[in-house]
DNA sequence: ATAAAATATAAAAACGTTTTCAGATATGGT
DNA sequence: ACCATATCTGAAAACGTTTTTATATTTTAT
């Protein structure tokens, strides 16, 4: 008897399902379902009464099984490598805001820069059959799996920040040629001659696309690009050893006989990093070196000293790339690709030594 | 013949199922089903034959059937209020990296500090048929919509960081109280006897537990609480707002005959509004007024200056609670509440004037 | 008044799985 | 050699919706 009681206490609830209506209302169930739905053809009496139940016992469709005969999700796939980032946040947050208004729910999915996962995850999505996806892919060499996606036209898919080689996805991007050319000139116009460049894999085509823009800033000034200035940052998520690897490899450049005297990072992440090492080296910024970075995060103005960035726009690519993703599910397949790019523009502060 | 064309580009393609497999491996759909779930009871070369046929065509299972099937959805539902906050996302990518082992995916809602938007979240998650919730809940007015789902057992529930009066819900939290005391004491023993205090809505039981470790900093050592000194600060997306109302707010605090010295921060946002305040005044920290802060992010140590904080436990309480939950979801249903605190730990910069 | 069209409802089929049940074949112990 | 048990397989039912089809009723148009 106590027994009972406590398997009757732990047996979970039964859901309320149309039948349960139906039988409460003398209907047949898919006349609920109509109502459900604000379908035509039920008399308004009949409508009536059935709303009234359907509050009285807080009925709520099960969406698997919806989701199953409508053949949509009503959900999309959001796959970014960090959302402790704020970039990647502020994308997700204004993607949540537009597809809230149509009842479209995300699952997320943070690959931690890994791309093992990031196939995986894309592989998942499919397998959940999201309605949409959209994806800040970490390298090119998913451009096969991503390729099928869209090629089997299985999925409506959205780039976000990186290209795929060869593959015709619409996207929103950063102006990652230009707003890294724009940078390095300025750093130029400040007279520095050796700058340093960081990014993190140049497989991401953001971060190539930014080191062309610091080449061409330096070709275009009669300045010659020097290998032994770049460094390539291997994603970390444990933040201790990816500051560590920033400063081992800035700590590089300061070894060299002809050393930088301002340091360009192609984000934020990395520019922290970089500050840290100076800070440590008791090198004083803008003054020993100076320093300029790709992203904007509002908490750039307080920092030591304010860093000199491109203004932020992770809210116009989310919100574009999120109505551009909406447009192609309600639309349906289309083959025209789009590609939108965000225009960069500089957000002078006081790193660069203005 | 041209339109034909178009149209059956344009068409979905149908995805493979079991009955289709069935057919080419000439058995029936179960003994599919089986090999694709690694059940026993089917012959190792029929097996092998089922695998074959199942690569060949990269046949996925179709998540929604299976959910409605299996009564569940390996998907588990994350509602925070804000995950550009890094507190929050460290949250979803440690929540993410357990349940990633356990094949179940996070449903991501952002709720922007919306008691309304919170609550449509929580309705979502229960009628999309979540495994589980995890919740940052904003107000302890959702508490009756929260313990109805605890009550009439539905589904498993973990919160984080924020109680709900009344609810018997296992949680994982900060160390309010003693965090805050710490904070506080360490500015009393700066000398400092004025001490503002800033906090985001006090309908938080975090933010509230917060409040009451400040008061009783004060009380033990003498000092007397003074509400003038107390700023509540509403959330606000943009920003821009978001640091004017702190700015405002805080400037009354320096009309006062009597001003503070010291600041103490309920969140690092709050702390960065300050700064951005103290920074156009030209106040200097810590000499004209020392400023800490609860929370611990990896830029702090690059502010301007080096703001004083307690150690960062964000993964710590995202682990904790997506253990926590994926016990709950394993177990069904227990009612045996849990209450884990992380313990604080001063993390002294030079904010604070040390 | 009558045909046509619109409305209202129910019965049945469908979505793609997993589970239950039952029957067939193989294996093992006496 | 025989019964019990384990292994294999398929038929049918089930999960909870939406959609299609069919049929009855009402409204509208002539």
């Amino acid at each position: 008897m106590q027994k009972a009681l406590l398997d009757s206490m732990n047996k979970k609830k039964q859901y309320v399902t149309l039948k349960d209506i139906a039988r409460m209302a003398k209907v047949s169930y898919p006349t609920v379902s109509r109502v459900v739905n604000n379908k035509k053809y039920v008399k308004k009496e009949t409508r009536d009464n059935i709303k009234a139940i359907i509050d009285e016992l807080g009925y709520k469709p099960e969406w698997t099984a919806r989701s199953l005969r409508r053949r949509k999700t009503d959900m999309i796939g959001v796959i970014l490598p960090d959302i402790s980032n704020t970039f990647f946040s502020d994308v997700v947050i204004s993607t949540q805001n537009i597809f809230k208004k149509n009842n479209i729910d995300i699952i997320m999915f943070n690959s931690n820069y890994d791309v093992k996962m990031e196939t995986d995850f894309l592989k998942v999505a499919v397998s959940k059959r999201v309605d949409g996806i959209i994806i800040a892919p970490i390298i090119s060499k998913n451009s096969k799996l991503i390729k099928t996606i869209l090629e089997d036209n299985m999925i409506p898919v959205v780039l976000i920040d990186n290209k795929v080689r060869g593959a015709k996805i619409d996207g929103v991007f950063h102006e990652n040629r230009r707003g890294a050319k724009l940078l390095t000139e300025h750093l130029i116009s400040h007279g520095h001659k050796r700058i340093g460049f960081l990014t993190t894999s140049l497989e991401e085509s953001s971060s190539f696309n930014r080191l062309y823009g610091y080449k061409k800033a330096l070709n275009e000034n009669g300045l010659r690009f020097d290998e032994d200035l770049t460094a390539i940052i291997n994603w970390n998520r444990d933040k201790r050893e990816f500051y560590k690897e920033i400063s081992n490899k800035v700590d590089r450049f300061f070894k060299y006989k002809n050393k930088p005297t301002a340091i360009f990072t192609a984000s934020t992440n990395l520019a922290i990093g970089v500050m840290l090492y100076l800070n440590k080296r008791n090198y004083s910024i803008p003054e020993d070196v100076a320093l300029v970075s790709f992203d904007d995060y509002d908490f750039v103005e307080v920092l030591n000293p304010p860093l000199t960035t491109l203004k932020g726009v992770n809210e116009k690519i989310g919100i574009t790339a999120a109505k551009m993703l909406l447009e192609k599910i309600k639309k349906g397949y289309t083959n025209n690709m789009k590609e939108l790019n965000i225009p960069a523009e500089l957000n002078i502060r006081k790193s660069c030594g203005c």
